[in-house]
RNA sequence: GGCCUUAUCGUCUAACGGUUUAGGACGCGGCCCUCUCAAGGCCGAAAUACGGGUUCGAUCCCCGUUAAGGCUACCA
């Protein structure tokens, strides 16, 4: 059997869309399981819709989240190039060929005119492109010397079956009758996505075409096309959508869809890459978190499902909790200081934030939290928490604080199990229990009810800042 | 409108005709733990869209209905 190859082949008209993400993760599994070829082509032939620099992006997010590939852009490969406005004269020959053959023919018509004749024809029947007959060809020639622009369209059959078998799909049959004549090149000279695909595919040695499920509507024309120039066709996988929550394909205005919005709310790629790549497979059991390496030894298309798949943002924020929990304070500190330092949060060393990590990572959802969450490690609390002050705020807790401050004052080793002691029996000496003084003690701290244990985070802001913030409070508290 | 696809708890899904009182996870509710919040543990509510077949037996196979989605460009 010959080496599997497969593509990603986005169009670099903006971000790269989580449902991209997943659909470049199938391939790239499916490759390294097989030992195959993961392909990045860039399917550029849109001029219209094309975005500077969109290209560079996607490869720098495809890079964040894991997915390297093997042949592409900026690598090249055996089979390039690989971005599709540099193969024009490969689609261009290819066009020529189905002319040649009888498989396709030149259409004068531009845009606005197939609107109007789509607009005119009005009834209940689809109208279905068939114009190659609608010129003669020594008018065509003379059109084409005069140079008037062409589109070339491709020729389909009347009143035949177009039968599919998809890996995931089952076997699927069109009607030629409703398939139209497909512009294979536009009269700008570019190909359409069809052509080029087909072309391109075959080229590039692609053996499995792995995409969503949009393009199940016109893989017949991507089959013809392939008996057209008498290629092998690739075994067809179309993926099952990823959804809104009210289940229409997913798209922006209802969240975000670009990867880059989740990597700039905190998400850990390696999260995100094992949450997306549940939404629609599964390995058979009750497993859920995986490593690349293990979901590349665990993948198959056979055990994708048909239906589409909602992006559940709950169930991805307990993914990248997961996450966060498995990663050293170390391995944080370094995704952490610079999202701090974006608000001028700077100055703390390597060591201090590992211990705030340490003690912060299991309540926070996203690196981005925590800014948030640790506030009071890199600041006294600018206000108290309202809330937080009319629960745990008494009349007798500044007696209590008081009381605590003292013991802490003429404490020599600061550390968490020694203000556990001291606070303790403070309490005890006051006849009270100590949620007594350990909650308007947390307030004065922290400026909050929640939040890590007391002494642990204490002992970390140190006996300094502690005391200060304890003053403070009594001071502004009554 | 036409074509295509899909259909199990709110969501992601398991079950590859019988071992099922339909399993797990997220979320939700309750309890425990506890200085709070998380985490963790335990418990709970929650689904096979509907109607026909086939079969000794259907979540699973077939047909229909309904619903949802996708596609219907010289966009991808």
């Amino acid at each position: 059997m010959s080496t599997i190859r497969v593509r990603f082949a986005p169009s670099p008209t903006g971000l790269l869309h989580v449902g991209g993400l997943r659909t470049a993760l199938y391939n790239f599994l499916f490759a390294r399981k097989h030992g195959g070829v993961f392909i990045l082509r860039i399917e550029d032939t849109d001029r219209n819709r094309y975005v500077p620099g969109a290209m560079e992006n996607l490869i720098r997010t495809l890079g964040w989240a894991g997915l390297q590939y093997d042949e592409g852009p900026v690598t090249g490969g055996p089979r390039g190039p690989y971005i599709q406005s540099e193969r024009l004269a490969q689609y261009k020959a290819c066009a020529e060929e189905l002319i040649r053959n009888g498989k396709a023919y030149r259409d004068f018509l531009d845009q606005g005119d197939d609107d109007e004749q789509e607009k005119s024809g009005e009834g209940e029947q689809p109208k279905i492109a068939r114009r190659q007959n609608l010129l003669s060809s020594d008018e065509v020639r003379r059109r084409l010397e005069a140079g008037e622009p062409a589109a070339v369209r491709m020729k389909v059959p009347d009143a035949v079956t177009i039968a599919i078998d998809d890996v995931i799909r089952g076997h699927v049959e069109f009607a030629s009758d409703l398939v139209n004549d497909q512009v294979l090149l536009k009269s700008d000279g570019y190909p359409t996505y069809h052509l080029a695909n087909v072309v391109d595919d075959h080229f590039m040695g692609v053996t499995h075409v792995i995409r969503g499920e949009e393009w199940l509507p016109s893989t017949p024309k991507h089959v013809l096309l392939y008996d057209y120039f008498g290629w092998p066709k690739p075994v067809f996988a179309h993926l099952p959508l990823l959804l809104n929550p009210d289940r229409t394909k997913l798209s922006k205005r209802q969240g975000d869809v670009a990867v880059e919005d989740y990597q700039k709310k905190g998400y850990l790629p390696d999260a995100l890459v094992n949450f997306i790549a549940l939404l629609g497979w599964n390995p058979g059991d009750e497993r859920e978190i995986f490593t690349l390496e293990e979901l590349t030894r665990e993948f198959s298309l056979e055990r994708v499902g048909k239906s589409g798949a909602v992006f559940n943002m709950d169930k991805l924020n307990s993914v990248n909790k997961q996450y966060l929990r498995t990663k050293t304070d170390q391995e944080l500190v370094s995704v952490v200081r610079p999202i701090l330092e974006e608000s001028g949060i700077r100055g703390f060393s390597d060591d201090y934030l590992g211990q705030v990590i340490r003690l912060t990572k299991e309540r926070v959802t996203t690196v981005c939290d925590f800014k948030e969450t640790g506030d009071f490690f890199f600041a006294d609390p600018a206000r108290y928490d309202e809330e937080a002050l009319k629960k745990n705020w008494k009349a007798e807790s500044p007696k209590y604080v008081a009381a605590v401050l003292d013991a802490l004052r003429s404490l020599e080793t600061f550390s968490a199990a020694t203000i556990e002691a001291v606070v303790r029996r403070t309490a005890e000496q006051l006849g009270v229990g100590p949620g007594k003084l350990i909650h308007p003690v947390r307030l004065a701290t922290t400026g909050k009810s929640t939040g890590p244990g007391l002494f642990e985070l204490m002992e970390v802001l140190g006996k300094g800042t502690c005391v200060r913030r304890l003053e403070r409070a009594l001071q502004t508290l009554v």
